[in-house]
DNA sequence: AAAGAGAGCAACCGCCCGGGT
DNA sequence: CACCCGGGCGGTTGCTCTCTT
């Protein structure tokens, strides 16, 4: 039960990894990549079992990691992903680029629990009040880069409720930048297509049990053909996002429901839309970002 | 300077799931 | 259909480092 076969040899060595045996475990998955990994340590030639071979390489030697602290964007990423995926430290880290799902989870019990148990407001700030920046430039590939320009927010994405985390949300440059469809890294990606959202409205339902917001003009109908729905608890993989019918009301599923959102390629105009890239995460985010409200009562967004 | 407390983090454990037989 | 095996995930542990007294 739970123990694997390769696991259960003799002279498996267990505790922390000597700096000659993540040699070896980089050399030989260089080389050969990791296959089999019940068959790496027998071919790298570890004492060790294959699944220790596979957690070591994921979460510390794999090239692709950004080693150091996190930075106050990320978290704040992490609390608002938290918010919709709860403690699904894999799916949460899929959304940031070159972090592990044991980094997130440490994170959560280490640092943000306590700040957020403690009622610390600000010390993790919210997304919406980080720097902005003109552009992402792909040239550049920086990962230090702030968030799609927004130079006149649209007021109606304030949370009353949540302040402490969320003022108005734009989503990172790097998770619609990084992330392909699959949730793979795609550094190809360049949003040649914006949505045009209308402007932000909530749409009430029987039950708070499911909050749905509207994205302008009236209420959507139930089988509305232009509205985007995800379902949380669904796979990413199998979310299409694209427009598609919305059940009744009162289906469980946290629905961002957008009227005639138009897709076009003409560049933003910050005035009148909300506008984002056509990126399935963001749809996600957003929907996460402006799921407010309980079962007693929904909250309402708030006006300048 | 030493000891204790607390925080951070790497790694293990146990379980679940899917594919193969 | 049942069983086995490997991969993956979340929870937990325990070691190490840093800070405080």
């Amino acid at each position: 039960m739970g123990h694997h076969s390769c696991c259960n040899k003799q002279k498996v060595k267990k505790g922390l990894w000597s700096p000659e045996e993540d040699d070896k475990l980089i050399k030989y998955i260089s080389a050969n990549g990791h296959g089999s990994w019940s068959s790496v340590p027998r071919l790298a030639g570890l004492q060790r079992c294959g699944k220790s071979c596979r957690l070591r390489w994921i979460n510390y030697l794999r090239p692709d990691l950004k080693r150091g602290s996190f930075s106050s964007q990320e978290e704040a990423l992490v609390i608002e992903l938290h918010r919709i995926l709860g403690n699904r430290w894999s799916r949460i880290a899929k959304h940031l680029p070159g972090r592990t799902d044991n980094e997130v989870k440490n994170l959560w019990n280490t640092s943000i629990k306590k700040k957020l148990l403690s009622g610390t407001d600000g010390a993790v700030p919210a997304l919406g009040t980080f720097p902005v920046i003109d552009q992402y430039n792909p040239s550049t590939g920086s990962d230090e880069a702030g968030f799609l320009p927004l130079n006149d927010p649209n007021p109606n994405l304030i949370l009353k409720s949540q302040q402490y985390q969320l003022q108005y949300f734009t989503p990172p440059i790097t998770m619609l930048r990084d992330l392909d469809h699959h949730g793979e890294q795609n550094n190809n990606f360049r949003p040649s297509t914006w949505v045009h959202f209308p402007t932000l409205i909530p749409y009430s339902s029987d039950s708070c049990s499911s909050i749905t917001w509207s994205l302008g003009y009236d209420h959507a109908q139930p089988h509305d053909d232009s509205v985007v729905l995800i379902d949380p608890n669904q796979e990413e993989d199998h979310q299409n996002f694209s427009l598609r019918s919305a059940p009744a009301p009162h289906d469980d599923r946290i629905g961002l429901i957008i009227n005639n959102p138009s897709i076009t390629d003409q560049p933003p105009d910050n005035n009148a839309t909300i506008l984002a890239p056509e990126m399935p995460e963001l749809y996600e985010i957003i929907n996460c970002g402006i799921r407010v409200g309980s079962k007693s009562g929904c909250t309402s967004f708030t006006r300048n």
